[in-house]
DNA sequence: CGAATAAATGAATATAATTCATTTTAATGT
DNA sequence: ACATTAAAATGAATTATATTCATTTATTCG
């Protein structure tokens, strides 16, 4: 019975310490905000004292970030599930879009955190948070190049200005969000976006192929038969 | 001469003082950010003590506030001037993408001001960085609106997603131009913003009326010279 | 059990915004 | 010109937090 007690009472190995207390910070960073939320309110919640939380880590940034990397792993890791099994560069442009509208729209308060932090960069590092954005638009930024080399999106198509009109147009959904509270229509605006951007990058291969074939052949029966 | 060594040490009017103090707040904040640039940095650059700076401003935060008022303000004059005299919703939706990349590149510091800060509200009010930027994108949606009414832009577009993709886009170029210092290309930046939304919008009566015509006019030609 | 080591603690420190009692300057009336 | 009142300016004190560190507590191992 000893034991027992002692079990019971046995500190947390480092890894569950660190997941408490990381925990804590999201519930805490989520309802407060970075700024509001402050160490004490972390640690209390976490049942420590401040000082053991510099232990597990450097700054009230670090644990930021550590949240922040938790959060998009789990986005990362079903992202990576399934983008081999779509077929087509225009649907796996259109899932991209659809699949952070859903993170957005799932869970306000890691928005609200993320809307609020994400362009926060001190002097060297940009946040992280950024950083992790930027790998889904890597991944956006793939997909239209391959859809350039393949002939189905136009050739003078700059890959990086429109992953920035897809990534910075859902940040201001999301910041919409945030501020009107209003739920988003995940499936509208997906269609919303993929429409502009679909046929905004679409070449005339895709798009007008058929339609330029139609006055060549026209063009062709009107010189056959000009009397000049 | 007792009158001008009066009125040389005369105080400032309201007026002077408010816009010495917001020139030096505006000059720390561009420095060293929100964040880093203190209050008494401002004050010693102002030549006026901690104090008498809150005789003049509620804090911090509503500092900020006049410093992107009096930024903005000269933008939406200039846009004022210029919009009514371009003619075409999509040339007036190019020049209001360029005019925003020009403040934003002829401006690193205050760029990297805004970047940072742009996303940050308390519970109630949202930046007014926001609230100014969200100013442009009304005058963006109503082009938008106007080209839908007119049959230019396809019925179906979205006008405020189509401007969260504009405005958003444009915020992640200014993002990237603070972390790698790289000159913006301010027309080409223009074109391929352009392009993409334009040509994502387009309706088919604007952009495939001229075509139908010209087939029209060849189909007449035709038959008019068909011998059967 | 009793060192030796690791973990946890929370009071002390550091930094920065904001307040306010006091002092300085300007305006007004006689 | 001076006294009186009002306005403006001051900077030390207050408040609020992140971070540090000397001390205390718990765990491990011979």
């Amino acid at each position: 019975m000893n034991n027992v007690t002692q079990i019971k009472l046995r500190r947390p190995t480092r890894e569950q310490r660190v997941d408490t207390i990381v925990e804590s910070a999201r519930k805490i960073f989520c309802s407060y905000g970075f700024e509001k939320g402050s160490i004490v309110d972390i640690a209390n919640d976490a049942g420590i004292a401040e000082g053991t939380l510099y232990r597990y880590f450097d700054g009230k940034r670090s644990l930021l970030d550590e949240v922040l990397r938790r959060h998009y792993e789990t986005i990362f890791y079903d992202i990576q599930q399934t983008l081999p099994s779509i077929k087509g560069h225009g649907n796996r442009l259109r899932y991209l879009i659809r699949r952070i509208l859903l993170a957005i729209s799932s869970d306000r308060g890691m928005c609200g955190l993320i809307t609020r932090e994400i362009r926060q960069f001190d002097d060297c590092q940009p946040s992280l948070a950024q950083e992790l954005n930027r790998q889904t638009a890597v991944l956006m930024a793939d997909e239209i190049k391959a859809g350039i080399k393949d002939g189905w999106f136009r050739k003078e198509t700059s890959p990086s200005v429109v992953c920035d009109m897809i990534g910075g147009g859902l940040e201001l959904i999301g910041y919409s969000y945030m501020k009107t509270g209003k739920t988003i229509d995940v499936d509208g605006v997906t269609e919303a976006f993929s429409q502009v951007i679909l046929s905004g990058i679409e070449s005339e291969k895709s798009s007008t192929e058929s339609m330029a074939n139609l006055i060549a052949r026209l063009e062709r029966t009107a010189d056959r038969l000009d009397p000049t």
